[in-house]
DNA sequence: GTTAGCACTCCCCTAATTCGAGTGCTAACA
DNA sequence: TGTTAGCACTCGAATTAGGGGAGTGCTAAC
C-alpha cells in the first residue's frame, strides 16, 4: 500500500480535523462529504476514510463512531501548517525588549492574554540569562556587620544580597575588593565564573582573611544563576475545562496539578530549549509528550529571545484537537500586545 | 422554644460534624446512636436532631435524607473549638524572622508544606512592609547614561531600580545626592516618603536640574511599596477535587479560577489585615465568605508578623466539612517547619 | 472509480424499576 | 415526661431495559 497521500486523501484528513476540533465529536462521512470543495458521495468518504484508518491518520473510538484523528493525523496537519506560517513567527523571537525591571508583571500579563487569547492554558517562562556579562558590581557597607553586593548585567538585570560579617571590615578592604572585583570580572559572562575562578580572585586578594573569602563567596553566589530556579508564569489553567475529553475528574486535576507545581513544565522548557538550535516552534502531539500527565494533550512552545542572548519560552497547553492555526496566529497577535505593554512604560 | 442549646444536643450537634467531616455524606440518626459516648436510641437522636433542624444547626438536603450541617452549625461548632485553640496559635505570631532574602522561596515552601499536611489549598501572602524604615540609601553610576539605586531597609530588604539618564551626571553630583538622600530619608518609616517629602528633597538639592529630579523620583518609586501588589503563593488547589461537594466542574473551575488569579484571595486577605486588629485567626464559613465563588467553602486565615512590623497572612481553604481541628494543628505544625527552613539557611 | 442502498452495530438517552437509608409518627414502657 | 421499638412512607441513587440514531461496511449497479 502507498503511505502516500493523494490530495484528496489530505483534504479529507484536512476536513475532519477541522470539524473535529470544532465539535470535539467523532465525525462522520456525511459530515465530510457535505464539505465544500469535496464534491463527492458519503460513500466515496468512507472508502478514503477506511483508508486512512488503515494508515492510521484516523482513529475509529468504536465501531459504528465517526473517525478522530490520531496523533499521527495531528503530526501531519500540524507539519503541513507549519510550512506556511513558520517564516511568520520568526518574527516574534527578536521582539521583545529587555526592560528586565517590571518583566515579572509583563509576562504574567503575556500569560493572560495568551490564554484569554486561545481558550488554551498558556505558560511563559522568565529569560535565562544566558550569555549574559557582568557590567558592574558594588560592594557597599550598610552597617559595621553587613555589606550590600549590587551586581548589574548588560542586560539591566540587578541582582543583589545582603552579606552578614563576624568581623568588622574597613573601608579599605572593601574599596579594594569593589577595584579587584571591577577589574576582573567586568565584560565576563556569568556562566563563566565558576569556583576556580574565584579560587583564583581570593588568591589576589593577597589576603588570607576569612572574611574575604566570604564576601567573594557571596558574590559569586550573588552573580551566578540557579538553572533550576527557571520562573514560569502559567494562566488560564481551568480552560481545560472547556474541553470534555481533558475534564473528567481525575485528568482535570492531574493536569492542573501539573500547572500548579511547574517544576515538570520547568524541565520540559528546558529540555526544549537545549536539545536543538531551534529557536521557532515546536508542537509536541499526544504521545509525543514528555510529560505523561499531559499526554492527552498537544503542546505548543515557541522560544522568544531578548537582546543579548536571554532567552525565554511561551507556551500553549491544549486539547490534542487544538486549533493550530489559531495559536500561532495568537503567538503573532502578542507581538503587537508587547509592543503596546513596553511602550506605555517610559 | 429555647434557642439555648443543652450538653446533649451539642454533643449530637458535634457528633453530626464530625461525622459529616469524615465521610462528605449525610449523617442519619442511626449512625449517631451508635457515637461512643451517647447511649441513646436513634429514635431519640431523631427527636433531636429534628429539634436541632428546627433551630437551624442543620438541615435536610431533601426529606429521607441524613442531616448535614448548616453554616450556622459550623459556626457553633468552630466557636467552641477557638475557645480551646486560641491560645496555641498566638505562638506562630512572633515565630517567623526576617530572613527576607529568600522569602520567596520559603515562603513557597509553607504554602506546599500546608497544603500537603491539611489536604487542603493554602494561600500564604509575602508580608507587607508596614512601617519598616529605610537603613541604607545609596546611587551608583553604572555608566555614564545609567545610575542604579539601592535602598535596604532595617528589615534587609533591598530594592533596587536602575535610572536611566538623558544627560550625564557628575560624580560630585551623585555624591551630593547620596549624601542627601542618606542624611533626609535614614530611619525614615517607607510609608512616610510621599511626593511632599520628595518635593521638598528636590528643593534642598538647590537645583534646578532635571535630572536630579528624575533621580530622586525614581528613588521615590523604588523606596515605596506599591501595596495593590501583594504577592500570594498558593498550593494545592487540586486538593479541592478530594472533595466531592466542590468538585463538579463548574465550581471547581471557578475556585481554581480564583485561586489563580489571586486577586479576590489579595483583596480578602487586604479586607482582613486591616478590618480588624485581629492578628490571630479568623474563620469564614460558607455565606459569611465575601468570595462569591468560595460560598461552598471555608476559610482559615491567620496574620503572622516578623520583627518589625512586617505581616503577612496564612490562609487554608477547603470545604465547609472542613477538619477545623486539623487545621490549627497545622499551623502549629507551620511553625516547626519554618525553624527548620530558617536554620538550615546561614 | 463512484454511488445508492441496506443491513448491522453500538453508543446514548430516557424511562421504569428496584433498593435502601433515613425519616416521622404512634404507641408502649419506665 | 422522656425514651424506645416498630412501621409505613419518602425520595434519591443505582440498575436495567429499550428504543433511536448516527455511522459503518458491504454489495451491486452505473
Amino acid at each position: 500500500m502507498d503511505t502516500r497521500l493523494d490530495e484528496r486523501k489530505k483534504k479529507i484528513l484536512k476536513a475532519i480535523i477541522r470539524t473535529y476540533m470544532e465539535t470535539g465529536e467523532p465525525v462522520g462521512s456525511r459530515t465530510i462529504s457535505k464539505y465544500a470543495d469535496l464534491n463527492v458521495s458519503s460513500a466515496t468518504i468512507r472508502n478514503e476514510m477506511s483508508d486512512l484508518t488503515d494508515m492510521g491518520y484516523i482513529v475509529q473510538p468504536h465501531t459504528s463512531a465517526g473517525r478522530i484523528p490520531s496523533d499521527k493525523g495531528y503530526r501531519l496537519y500540524v507539519d503541513e501548517l507549519m510550512k506556511e506560517k513558520e517564516e511568520e513567527i520568526a518574527e516574534i523571537r527578536d521582539l521583545m525588549i529587555a526592560q528586565t525591571d517590571k518583566m515579572d508583571k509583563i509576562l504574567k500579563k503575556v500569560a493572560k492574554v495568551l490564554a484569554s487569547n486561545t481558550n488554551y492554558a498558556a505558560m511563559v517562562t522568565v529569560p535565562q540569562y544566558s550569555g549574559s556579562k557582568v557590567k558592574f558590581i558594588q560592594l557597599s557597607r550598610v552597617n559595621p556587620q553587613q555589606l550590600v553586593a549590587v551586581v548589574v548585567t548588560d542586560n539591566n538585570v540587578i541582582r543583589n544580597q545582603i552579606i552578614e560579617l563576624d568581623e568588622e571590615m574597613d573601608d579599605e578592604t572593601i574599596l579594594k575588593l569593589n577595584l579587584l572585583l571591577n577589574t576582573n570580572l567586568n565584560g565576563v559572562p556569568i556562566q563563566d565564573i565558576n569556583l576556580g575562578m574565584i579560587a583564583r580572585l581570593k588568591e589576589q586578594a593577597g589576603m588570607h582573611s576569612s572574611v574575604v573569602a566570604t564576601v567573594l563567596d557571596a558574590v559569586a553566589a550573588t552573580i551566578s544563576v540557579d538553572r533550576d530556579d527557571m520562573e514560569i508564569y502559567t494562566s488560564g489553567a481551568t480552560n481545560i475545562f472547556k474541553y470534555p475529553e481533558l475534564a473528567d475528574k481525575s485528568k482535570a486535576s492531574e493536569l492542573i496539578s501539573a500547572f500548579e507545581e511547574k517544576q515538570e513544565l520547568a524541565d520540559l522548557v528546558k529540555e526544549h530549549m537545549s536539545d536543538s538550535e531551534n529557536t521557532g516552534l515546536s508542537v509536541y502531539i499526544g504521545e509525543e509528550m514528555p510529560i505523561k500527565t499531559m499526554r492527552d494533550c498537544s503542546v505548543v512552545t515557541a522560544t522568544y529571545e531578548l537582546g543579548k542572548g536571554m532567552k525565554g519560552t511561551i507556551g500553549i497547553i491544549g486539547p490534542k484537537r487544538m486549533d493550530y492555526e489559531n495559536v500561532v496566529d495568537s503567538l503573532k497577535s502578542l507581538k503587537v500586545q508587547l509592543d503596546n505593554l513596553l511602550k506605555n512604560k517610559t
